[in-house]
RNA sequence: GGGCCAGUAACUCAGUGGUAGAGUAUCGCCCUUUUAAGGCGAGAGUCGAAGGUUCGAAUCCUUCCUGGCUCACCA
């Protein structure tokens, strides 16, 4: 640690030696004429003219030598290199830029030049400080090599890169990439969703209740109320009372958050997008989904065809739509609609899947689990699951023991998750009913009985498609990114 | 939670029982078209933490902390 400090020391130095020389290193104004990128895209014309340009940017790389110096400058739209003569800015004017480090914001003037080695760059005739860098930041060097990029001591260390995103974002530009792209992305699903008519709205975040999945909640406290909030787990029972108040298209962009174990597929909180379509099913939403997703590679990745982690995708449509039953048959040879528990359980046993409840639907999802999804690389729709794990779908007419539910896999990733909504408030109720019994039996992530919820629902809800939309896997998927922690700014980590 | 791997200077890493190293960065000097600029010199580390073994530990052992990968868990 003494060494840092002799570091910044050294650049608290150099905040000395410019206040002595008159300079305050952090003005509140900056002149700015162009951006860095528009200086490229008519370099010839800012030659040919001579006119005097107004940059500002962060240095990035310096290179200073006796009487004259070399450095890049950065800002939000690119790099350019910055000449500086002691001739030229004059003996104070250089006397100042010397005490300049990398990481320093500032302000510079002049014009646009090529210099011997023929980069375009900016020739100083004044340079003044925006901000003074008091902090080194890690120096990453790149050098051309037969037009490839070799980059030197890399800003690599995973825990530095998600503790300190901004130095991550500052010295490792394919992340600022990523987080555009997934700006984009979530900028697309609302134009999408707009352009159909569903409106955004805002639920509770904080909820006296929660429910809508299955999964433990963070606990937080109202202290005026003296009543326990939950973090809700999903918003799926907010959004169908506003389908119950007449809204007929709704969706939300939501922070969930689910306390429960991380991986690189889950972070405690994330981001969801959940819509609900009055008067659809699940194949109306199968259709959306599958519109939406291949409009979001078509524009984020420029082809419906690319790769993730070594898989190549094919996104076009239409996408296979196959029922579990059927999918356990195409992968694991053996129909389990003409199985008995028994026989599955056995089945289990041989290849060692631990189940902790053995009940029909648990077995199925156990199986599907293990042996199917890692196989659903091309986008697929795995449709009807088991009524059991699903206590808010609707069954299938024909066969009450499953419901009209899909999930969407592409990669291996599960990406969303969706059903015809139950909309019957008795079978409804019976199905929370079943589930509290569960949870009073230890199942901790079965839901209580919402009673206020059931009540809308004794009103009338239309019958409604909904659907869930995990938005970080999708970024994953369309930045070809193996870890959620590579998609959200700051993941969670411990405390150190 | 299990298994495997990693943690040494600000950054990237070498060092596997015998005086803590390199490159970059920093500081000083030289250098007026450099681009991983260069040359000469200097400073900089509780080797993730704590115990233990040993004459002696960055190195071996134990526990712990942090992270990664992976399995389990997870709608």
């Amino acid at each position: 640690m003494q060494n840092e400090n002799q570091l910044i020391n050294a650049r608290k130095e150099k905040l000395k030696r410019l206040a002595e020389l008159g300079v305050n290193p952090f003005p509140s104004k900056a002149e700015r004429s162009h951006l860095i990128a528009e200086i490229f895209e008519n370099a010839d014309k800012f030659v040919k003219s001579e006119i005097c340009v107004k940059l500002v940017g962060r240095i990035r790389s310096l290179r200073k030598m006796g009487k004259t110096s070399f450095f890049h400058i950065e800002d939000k739209s690119g790099k350019i290199q910055v000449y500086a003569r002691k001739d030229d800015v004059g003996e104070k004017n250089y006397q100042i830029f010397k005490q300049s480090d990398l990481g320093d914001f500032v302000n510079i003037f002049g014009k646009i030049f090529y210099t011997k080695s023929g980069e375009l760059s900016l020739y100083a005739d004044e340079i003044t400080f925006l901000t003074k860098s008091i902090r080194p930041i890690p120096v990453v060097k790149e050098k051309e090599i037969d037009g490839k990029k070799v980059i030197y001591d890399q800003f690599a260390d995973k825990e530095l890169r998600y503790r300190k995103r901004y130095l991550d974002l500052l010295l490792n530009p394919d992340v600022k990439e990523t987080f555009i792209k997934r700006t984009k992305i979530i900028k697309m699903m609302r134009e999408f969703l707009d352009k159909r008519n569903f409106i955004e709205v805002e639920t509770p975040i904080l909820q006296p209740q929660y429910g809508g999945a299955a999964a433990q909640p963070f606990i937080t406290k109202h202290n005026k109320l003296d009543m326990n909030l939950y973090l809700r787990i999903a918003d799926e029972l907010y959004l169908k009372r506003l389908i119950i108040g007449g809204f007929e298209r709704v969706y939300e962009v939501c922070k969930d958050f689910r306390n429960e174990g991380m991986d690189r597929m889950h972070n405690p909180e994330f981001t969801m997008i959940e819509l609900y379509q009055a008067y659809a099913d699940y194949n109306d939403i199968m259709n959306l989904v599958e519109e939406l997703l291949t409009e979001i590679a078509n524009e984020i990745c420029g082809t419906l065809q690319f790769e993730y982690d070594g898989m190549k995708i094919n996104m076009k449509k239409p996408w296979k739509r196959a029922s579990i039953s059927s999918l356990i048959q195409e992968y694991v040879k053996i129909n389990i609609e003409k199985m008995t528990l028994a026989e599955m359980l056995k089945f289990c046993k041989k290849n060692e899947i631990e189940l902790d409840t053995k009940t029909y639907g648990k077995v199925i999802d156990e199986i599907f689990k293990k042996f199917v999804e890692p196989n659903l690389i091309q986008p697929t729709f795995v449709i009807d699951f088991p009524k059991e794990v699903s206590p808010l779908a609707k069954s299938k007419p024909d066969n009450l023991e499953i419901v009209e539910r899909f999930e969407v896999f592409i990669a291996g990733l599960e990406i969303g998750n969706a059903f015809t909504e139950l909309n019957d408030p008795i079978d409804q109720r019976a199905r929370l009913e079943s589930q509290a019994e569960k949870r009073k039996s230890g199942d901790l992530e079965a839901s209580e009985v919402d009673e206020d919820f059931l009540e809308a629902m004794e009103y009338g809800m239309p019958p409604t498609g909904g659907l869930g939309l995990g938005v970080d896997r999708i970024v994953m998927l369309f930045t070809n990114s193996h870890s959620i922690k590579d998609v959200i700014f700051f993941p969670q980590m411990r405390n150190i």
